[in-house]
DNA sequence: CCGGATCCTCATTGATACTG
DNA sequence: CAGTATCAATGAGGATCCGG
């Protein structure tokens, strides 16, 4: 990206990440951890490979990322964050609440992941009752399953399914999405073809973290 | 913009926030309050006047500005933030926060203006003696001149000159920011060109404010 | 001068095909 | 699998022009 020329951190932030795709890329390399090349493709439905390896690169000089060469059996390399990469944590997470308000409108031909499902709880909620008893709810929307655990106060996910979860949300991604978030009701939820098997009481517990007043 | 899309709130904030210029346009209407078209354009060294246009257009469309037509004798039009857009307040701030990895480093064609001076204490620092008696700190840098004010716990600022201050910074920007932001100390700071004048005991109370740890 | 609109050129992105 | 190469489409940057 070419230099906005400011001297200003903000601008000088933005010199480094504001480029397309590159917040995504970073995303995934936060939510997946290290990272080969197509898993990152996988994750970033739409990305053209060029602009991938670019970006990859970029990122790299920039010293957001490292690339390691897995030992020489496996002819794969690996990409994961550098400490510099890592902090941008706090940059994504105020992207991600603040676009909520965007989430409410349905667009069919939208990509949805089981990643992005667990991120959302795991960043924008907390246990409201942290001393209480461990929970378990199962997610499962466009058929993406992830599981949220709520565990020593606090609100930990992870994909896949749950033995014997307390609660089970099921429907479209805006429908749990919203619930959990605290965008949408549970009355409108079940509206938008929500199913909740199990414990509801535990509901309340996921309280949506309220974005800072300015 | 063109969409990502990806149903994930960080991906859809993206493909409002995400174009070039945008951010830095939401952070002048933060920084100056509501504002004309060529006060935007003095604010964001380098933009095209047609880009700038363009992007007014989308944000208001996006609903993170409103445009107002001043009373018919003037033939101004304001552009202000509308709550949408306020609340990326603390978007800019973690990209701010996260960009000043980027400062230390000198580019002498960077533009420098003072209101970039000025809201990085207030954004990145805060009082480490709430309860000590007000103080006043002039920032001078590069000609830009902006006034710290510590009072009631709170780390103000304002453009200008103050007429009694306690302490007086000046000296290349990269010194006075990087002092006040804890990037460097004292010593490097000086060694960079910083002047220091007045109750050097006052620069122990501007604690800047930590990355949250991953 | 203010607040843009138009036009032109160059840089970036996107889609797809191809290679070690 | 992990990219590179190619080319078309889009977007950005810069200069100029125009109506109030």
């Amino acid at each position: 990206m070419r230099s906005y020329g400011q001297y200003c951190s903000i601008a000088r932030g933005l010199d480094v990440i504001g480029d397309r795709w590159t917040l995504l890329i970073v995303r995934e390399l936060l939510l997946q951890g290290p990272s080969r090349f197509t898993e990152l493709k996988r994750g970033l439905p739409g990305v053209a490979t060029n602009l991938l390896s670019t970006r990859l690169k970029e990122l790299e000089a920039a010293g957001l990322i490292t690339r390691e060469d897995a030992p020489p059996p496996i002819a794969t390399a690996l990409y994961q964050l550098s400490e510099s990469g890592h902090a941008l944590q706090p940059v994504l997470k105020e992207i991600g609440l603040w676009g909520l308000r965007f989430m409410v409108d349905e667009r069919p031909d939208d990509a949805f992941q089981a990643q992005w499902l667990a991120y959302a709880p795991a960043w924008f909620t907390t246990d409201a009752e942290p001393d209480g008893p461990p929970a378990v709810i199962q997610l499962v929307a466009d058929g993406e399953l992830a599981v949220i655990e709520l565990r020593n106060g606090r609100v930990h996910t992870r994909l896949g399914r749950a033995t014997d979860p307390d609660l089970t949300l099921e429907g479209p991604p805006r429908s749990v999405l919203g619930l959990l978030t605290g965008k949408i009701d549970l009355d409108l939820a079940t509206q938008l073809g929500l199913t909740a098997t199990g414990r509801l009481d535990l509901l309340p517990r996921l309280r949506p973290v309220a974005q800072q007043p300015a």
